[in-house]
DNA sequence: TCTGGGGTCCTAGGACCC
DNA sequence: TCTGGGGTCCTAGGACCC
């Protein structure tokens, strides 16, 4: 069996610990650069604020609701996040045993086979109980015997609290078919916006326990292959997957932003584009890698008068190197004759990106013959800025080429403080008012 | 005027090899 | 120029997730 503990409504939650006076009000949490609703609580649901808006088309609606309204505060999400999965290791884990999968900032599996069945629904809620206690954080909690239904039974004690109290077991037969006849298949796990349509449009299929039942030869044809075949096991309640290795290399490394303002020339572009790869190389370096491929993309605002999600205007250019690199200054210099090269006068440019490919371990990097002194001085160069950069958190070292002016980085006007990761914003009692 | 930023896995098809 | 069978590697694109 498998239990998924999720964090309701997550970013809304973190800033909501250390604001008590909004406990019971609404609070919505934007996207980068102010863009559009990324979490809401309760209070946001039931105003009618849907996901995904864009902030300026609720703007409104938020005021009148008396909704606080806060830009991302990722320092914060990223401290308490880890407050959370510490705390379910503490509980499920043992000497020789980690059972905790850390699935996203806001979720994590973790594996039952140790629990009685009997004792499931217990250990359930005081894996409940025991983050909201130590963290602040509210959750939910569904157990099934496969990730997927697992899922199903999260969605269920989140659309029902008052009926299961945030927590919800799905062991029976009885309760799984109940489970899978009261979902439909747009909510299952692993079904997107596309498969349900066609499920439903071409086939007729509209819930789990519908598509329980399908051959799995069907689902092979129909449902992207391995992909599908694994999804129908999942739903039947075979475990298809087995845990992934938490120091597994990312295989793509992408830094990538709208812009706070557009941009019309070649500098701030170029700048831009800089910043990103600097960044990039950053994540490069923090799980020892070197890239060998670099791919360098622009956003234009496309063709007017279509709506926004058919008018992607995206141009790219990519650059294999001569030998794998995580030096900053190199991925740099390969990085800039392409933005230069992707740029046209006139054209209004709202996004860039800077995607690194062809991963590998960068102890595993082809040494060159001649250069291995001055390749010791560049890795040594890029130890210095890492440790400088990140023991001040911040960017206190930056190459000139990723500018000094930096009129396009993203707004970001409501953002709270960074409470548990600066002195200087540290929350101060007694000045709020805590109950 | 103003719409996020990451990732994953899989398949098909082309180039190339023996 | 035609003829076969069996592979690998790479890229583009589609689908999904939070």
């Amino acid at each position: 069996m498998y239990a998924i503990v999720d964090c309701n409504s997550f970013y809304c939650s973190c800033e909501r610990v250390f604001r008590p006076d909004l406990k019971e009000r609404g609070i919505v949490v934007l996207s980068n650069n102010d863009g559009c609703v990324i979490s809401r609580t309760e209070e946001a649901k039931k105003a009618g604020i849907g996901m995904a808006v864009p902030y300026y088309q609720c703007r409104e609606q938020l005021e009148k609701a008396g909704i606080t309204v806060f830009s991302s505060n990722y320092y914060l999400y990223g401290d308490m996040s880890r407050r959370v999965m510490d705390t379910l290791r503490v509980i499920a884990n043992d000497s020789n045993e980690d059972r905790v999968e850390v699935y996203s900032v806001d979720e994590a599996f973790i594996e039952l086979s140790h629990i009685p069945p009997e004792n499931l629904n217990d250990y359930a809620i005081h894996l409940k109980n025991t983050v909201e206690q130590w963290t602040g954080v509210r959750v939910s909690v569904g157990v099934g015997p496969s990730r997927v239904l697992s899922k199903m039974a999260n969605r269920l004690a989140k659309k029902r609290p008052g009926i299961t109290n945030g927590v919800l077991v799905l062991q029976s037969d009885q309760q799984i078919r109940e489970a899978l006849e009261e979902t439909e298949v747009s909510d299952i796990w692993g079904i997107g916006y596309r498969y349900a349509v066609k499920l439903r449009d071409e086939f007729g299929i509209r819930s789990a326990w519908q598509l329980k039942h399908i051959p799995l030869e069907w689902a092979r044809k129909n449902l992207g292959g391995v992909v599908g075949v694994r999804l129908i096991k999942e739903l039947c309640g075979e475990t298809m997957r087995e845990k992934k290795d938490p120091l597994e290399k990312k295989k793509m490394i992408a830094t990538t932003r709208m812009f706070g303002a557009p941009v019309y020339t070649l500098e701030p572009l170029r700048e831009a584009i800089a910043t990103y790869t600097a960044r990039a190389a950053e994540k490069l370096r923090r799980q020892y890698s070197a890239a060998s491929s670099l791919d360098v993309f622009v956003v234009t605002n496309g063709s007017k008068g279509k709506p926004y999600q058919y008018q992607p205007g995206t141009d790219h250019r990519y650059f294999n190197l001569p030998r794998p690199s995580s030096v900053t200054h190199e991925l740099i210099a390969h990085a800039m004759p392409l933005v230069t090269s992707l740029y046209r006068e006139g054209v209004k440019y709202l996004k860039a990106g800077v995607i690194l490919g062809g991963i590998v371990p960068d102890n595993s990097v082809q040494a060159d013959l001649f250069s291995a002194e001055q390749q010791k001085n560049k890795t040594a160069l890029m130890d210095v800025m890492d440790n400088l950069n990140f023991s001040m958190r911040g960017d206190v070292i930056r190459y000139g080429a990723t500018g000094t002016t930096r009129h396009w980085t993203m707004r970001q006007d409501k953002r709270s403080p960074r409470y548990t990761t600066r002195w200087e914003e540290l929350f101060e009692v007694g000045k709020g008012k805590v109950d």
